[in-house]
DNA sequence: CGATCATATATTATCGATAATAGATAAAGG
DNA sequence: CCTTTATCTATTATCGATAATATATGATCG
């Protein structure tokens, strides 16, 4: 039988969740402060779990934490989100280059988040562009089956997702979208640097984008 | 006027220091369990500095934490191993392709390292060589400049800093070492690409040995 | 004898209260 | 006035105690 009993998460799991979720909407941002006692009241628990709720958000880069200070939620520089874009590429070049010839699978998928990115497009639906865009370059990653690597990808998913609703990166989506396809070209044809090297065009156009508006 | 005033670290960071220190060491070994109040009566503390230290151990990779059971020290297995590996090269293998050709800094300090090597080969001294080796490997990432790749790099590190203490990981050094001139001296050449083959080709005959004997 | 259920125990998770600290504000001295 | 020092305040850091939970152990039933 299945267990239908919904299994209480502990509090800090929640309060955990509640916080990113506000982070990542913008209701709280960055440079808030997060006042322990204060978060503690509003959902009528101790200061303990929601301490350690902070903690574990600092543990992901959500937020900064002082020494008897407290927390605020993390500010962004575009040296960091440069960083994050940099090391992006070095994983999913590195991806690239190691997926295996006969890997068909990887290519189908890529193939239908472009799809995804191009109904999206049409709509004019940013967030499932942006979405689909997500996991075009999450989907590089999957298949290396590296689940630390995966880890370490989606921590930096975090900073570029916040910044995302924060900033309308102002990148046009078209041209964005233009990057992706010469990509999983070039992998159809089994040329996996090529590939690599469509990728780190791909991310030096979004580099000048952000020199230039960011 | 310089503050001589030592700054009293706080429980938890002393705490976490603390440990980190038994389990790099080995007086902690994978799988060994942290009770919180255990600890907390060890060093005469209550059990919540104790329980925040833990948790920023997990948050570091030391620890395993389920709940309601604790944290156990983690064990690394063969495949996290290989996946340290190879986000290493990854992030590597970028940099190296990124360095700029004026860089002679960088070239100089991978000869300062290479040069430590093979100093410590001569007396055989491991711990020297080792620590060399790991130099070497982070001049690449230190010289992009790029703070989280570092941090990322660094928390690699973790995991392979607990396993060489354990096993003795039984590649010959001067095999080892012969695998670094060659990345050396494809960049003095300006062959980064050359650089980052020799790089992999490294890594692969690391990778071969974790197979076999591992 | 095996499977299921109750109970006990060790340990984490959470609580409410207190101590310690950083930063702000006011007072004192030059 | 400006600088330094003392006081105050808001907040984190730590404490000791209790509640909740998972696992182990033993009891009950088929």
């Amino acid at each position: 039988m299945a267990k239908a009993i919904v299994q209480r998460e502990s509090l800090t799991e929640q309060i955990k969740s509640i916080l990113i979720g506000r982070i990542v909407d913008g209701s709280l941002s960055p440079g808030d402060r997060l006042k322990e006692l204060q978060i503690a009241g509003e959902f009528g628990t101790s200061q303990a779990p929601v301490r350690e709720a902070i903690r574990s958000l600092q543990a992901l880069g959500y937020v900064e934490h002082k020494a008897h200070v407290g927390a605020l939620v993390k500010t962004f520089t575009k040296k960091e989100i440069k960083e994050a874009y940099q090391v992006r590429e070095a994983l999913e070049g590195h991806c690239l280059i190691l997926s295996t010839e006969g890997d068909t699978a990887m290519i189908k998928q890529l193939n239908t988040q472009l799809q995804k990115m191009q109904t999206a497009l049409q709509k004019g639906d940013v967030q499932s562009f942006t979405e689909a865009d997500n996991m075009f370059h999450r989907v590089m990653i999957e298949h290396s089956e590296n689940a630390r690597m995966l880890e370490i990808w989606d921590s930096l998913k975090i900073q570029l997702q916040v910044i995302a609703t924060l900033a309308e990166t102002a990148i046009p989506l078209e041209f964005l979208y233009s990057l992706h396809p010469p990509i999983v070209a070039a992998l159809e044809k089994n040329h996996r640097e090529g590939s690599a090297r469509f990728l780190a065009k791909h991310y030096k156009e979004i580099g000048k984008y952000w020199e230039m508006h960011g």
